[in-house]
DNA sequence: GTAATTAGTGTACTAATAACACTATATCAT
DNA sequence: ATGATATAGTGTTATTAGTACACTAATTAC
């Protein structure tokens, strides 16, 4: 065990919950209401109780702040500079989660987090920005070889809505006759026999997201 | 800051450090002389010191146990199971690194670590099993896309010593000529006016690894 | 019933990948 | 010296995947 002259630093979890809306990624934010950083915007986070992993916490974290369970939820990388906080050495063990649009967190949570545009990111305290940019790169990664995008959907979704997630996350437009393609040759989505009406338009067919779908070589 | 209802748990570093040795992906194990899991092998790792980043730590036990310095190195992810640690919980940050092969760490080290190759793998203490495993999928998925593969050639190497380490990482037969046009339109590597002579066979020429090589696109 | 809106579909060209075998140049043995 | 051995080095063809591009279909709103 370790003596006076180890480290050992402070620990919390961070969590970076992205959606979708409006055709943009967006990440959930909360206005801190004490030093340090009063006033900045920050991650949701937390430290950890007795008995949890890092995981737990988060998922904790996830349901007190913003409401939210059962979501997909992966661990993104331990920030522990130093000086992150001026408090002295506390480590981050930060989480990328996703949850489809729709969901008000004001609403939902204690202490109004709000959703902000990654394109438009208010001052943030910490090294939360940093963070940010972090579980992006890390998402828009694995949106190439997994099925980690069906996180921002809901069980069942049209084709349009799938792709406009690949292009909120990608940061490009993608041809749809060559994007359905791809997802058809793939064969990890289950069509079903329900369409999505009540728009001004033609009703688009249902999907659902089939098994053997985590791993595929997607794009 | 956390009262006694909050966890503090012990935080240590561990490093998967690989080099390539005969073909083989090999891992650099230490045998424990302590308990718990005396007699089992570990990997390197220990306590952070007062003013250490897990960076710092893992460069530091990697210079202590291996004798190694100034290599490839990044995090690989955090270990929280609350029981990986009979004695607490303990969460590991835990690192991958390469070496170039070569390197004779029993000489160097104090606690005398060995080579083993990934393919027969000793009992092992903790769930450095498991850190394994995720380390060679991590080094197998990012070899695929950045020039990762280089941190275990010397700073000079023949294309064939390169197709060995694709070889032994991805544990699969690339053929040569497919792999050395690849290598050729990525444009990466630097043909140096050397050659490796002397063994009994037509020389072989010598490449260092060009500027613009981190994020290329590869196979 | 006509306008508006988004859903849904195919083809041709280009680029990347995969399969495959021989010649070149050194050392070694005699 | 010369022939055997061992690895270095090199192109072509076939297949597969990716990219660019425009019209018809089905619904709702007026």
């Amino acid at each position: 065990m370790p003596d006076k002259s180890f480290l050992n630093p402070t620990l919390v979890v961070d969590i970076v919950l992205f959606t979708i809306e409006d055709g943009d990624l967006k990440v959930l934010l909360i206005n801190r209401d004490g030093d340090p950083f009063k006033g900045f915007e920050a991650l949701p986070g937390g430290y950890l109780l007795a008995g949890e992993t890092t995981k737990t916490a988060a998922e904790r974290v996830l349901k007190e702040k913003a409401g939210v369970s059962d979501i997909y939820i992966e661990q993104l990388y331990t920030f522990d500079e130093l000086n992150r906080d001026p408090r002295g050495p506390v480590f981050s063990v930060t989480y990328l989660a996703l949850v489809p649009p729709g969901l008000n967190p004001e609403e939902q949570g204690t202490q109004h987090p709000k959703w902000f545009s990654v394109k438009k990111l208010p001052k943030l305290g910490f090294d939360h920005k940093a963070i940010i940019d972090y579980a992006k790169e890390r998402l828009q990664g694995k949106i190439e070889y997994t099925t980690i995008a069906f996180g921002t959907l809901p069980k069942l979704f049209t084709l349009t809505q799938v792709q406009q997630v690949y292009e909120a996350i990608l940061e490009k437009e993608i041809d749809k006759r060559n994007f359905r393609k791809k997802i058809d040759q793939l064969g990890f989505l289950k069509e079903t026999k329900q369409t999505l009406s009540g728009m001004r338009q033609r009703p688009a067919k249902l999907y659902t997201l089939g098994a053997k779908s985590k791993t595929i070589k997607l794009f």
